[in-house]
DNA sequence: CGTGAACTTCACAAATTTCTGAAGACAGCG
DNA sequence: CGCTGTCTTCAGAAATTTGTGAAGTTCACG
């Protein structure tokens, strides 16, 4: 990929084009939204469909990581995305217990705002600890099953080995990469 | 075209694991596995599942982990797991595609064989690195649409260098996990 | 307390995925 | 050459997943 860092086009005509189809009428809620962001959150939001995450979960997500504030209400995560209310509802009670999500409420207001649960969303989404885990019981279950001293039960081993070795190098992984940003 | 009139037996659940019977004549194929291995296949092939696989490669997957050779024919596998041999085929193709099978053929004979492509299949199989640059791809796309000096954008940088970062620590992950393996 | 805004739940329709049976293609063998 | 065993392709049925409309619930506020 290419690196550039050097000769930074002066590029502010992105975030002037803010105000397309700006209501001028009664308390519109939506904020328009630059077409070449909207098909950034499509794009990204594909890519972690792809890595697992329902669609709708996945659009809200990516909505909510390109918001200037890092959160939306409801109504503007519907109006933003074209989506029910409902879809909504869905998109975000998945979120919030994926834990990457807060639901926030202003005191003395019946609507919610969905605010991405920290600035390392990553550093979640990519903990895989529990699932390594699993994985190395079962297949030490099934090293017993099939026999240790056969070739699959050392098959099976090595597999295991592996995982358990996973297990501690995403550790040590996770604790350089809290060094590392610093740096940035 | 339907078929209302011919009396369809009831869809043969998957649940339902037949034992595997012998057949007495000459010839048959089938091998039968013990009740604990089959239980750890389709425990093991719903982690697979549960990881993104589809659940026939999963299955396929799984039942030769664990046979002795690391190899099966396609009719084993069918008998087996009880699936069609379009299943199967359909299956084998995947795992092929996705390089942790290889299909093998005895000169003069009709009849594939396919073998776990090395006894290092969750090397291939935990290897995200063309995802990790699409990831980082995708995110530096993003941050120059909703420009580089806004929070959001800010929040992207930081995601595209975790993932440039991730990048470079798996490569030395694996590097220290065939050092490691080798003490095993 | 009643009203209505805002979120949630539910049942269903639509879209998608998955597996099967059946026909097809390919290759060894008589 | 044609037969037969083995794998592949394909259309369609079944199951699953998803998203919507609409009814239900909750709660601030009058």
């Amino acid at each position: 990929m290419p690196q550039e860092s050097q000769q930074q086009a002066p590029r502010q005509t992105r975030q002037t084009q803010q105000r397309e189809e700006e209501r001028a009428g009664a308390g519109a809620v939506e904020v328009a939204v630059d077409a070449d962001v909207m098909a950034f959150i499509e794009r990204f939001a594909a890519q972690l469909v792809e890595a697992g995450m329902p669609r709708m979960p996945s659009r809200v997500f990516a909505a909510l990581l390109v918001s200037p504030d890092g959160a939306l209400s409801s109504a503007a995560l519907a109006d933003q995305l074209q989506i029910s209310p409902a879809a909504v509802s869905g998109a975000v009670r998945y979120l919030a217990q994926a834990g990457l999500i807060l639901r926030e409420r202003d005191p003395g207001s019946r609507r919610e705002l969905y605010r991405l649960h920290n600035d390392q969303w990553f550093e979640t989404f990519t903990n895989r600890e529990h699932m390594l885990v699993r994985w190395e019981s079962t297949l030490r279950t099934g090293v017993y099953s099939v026999g240790e001293d056969s070739d699959a039960g050392r098959r099976l081993a090595e597999t295991a080995a592996f995982f358990e070795f996973l297990q501690r190098e995403l550790t040590g992984m996770m604790e350089r990469w809290r060094v590392y940003r610093t740096t940035l």
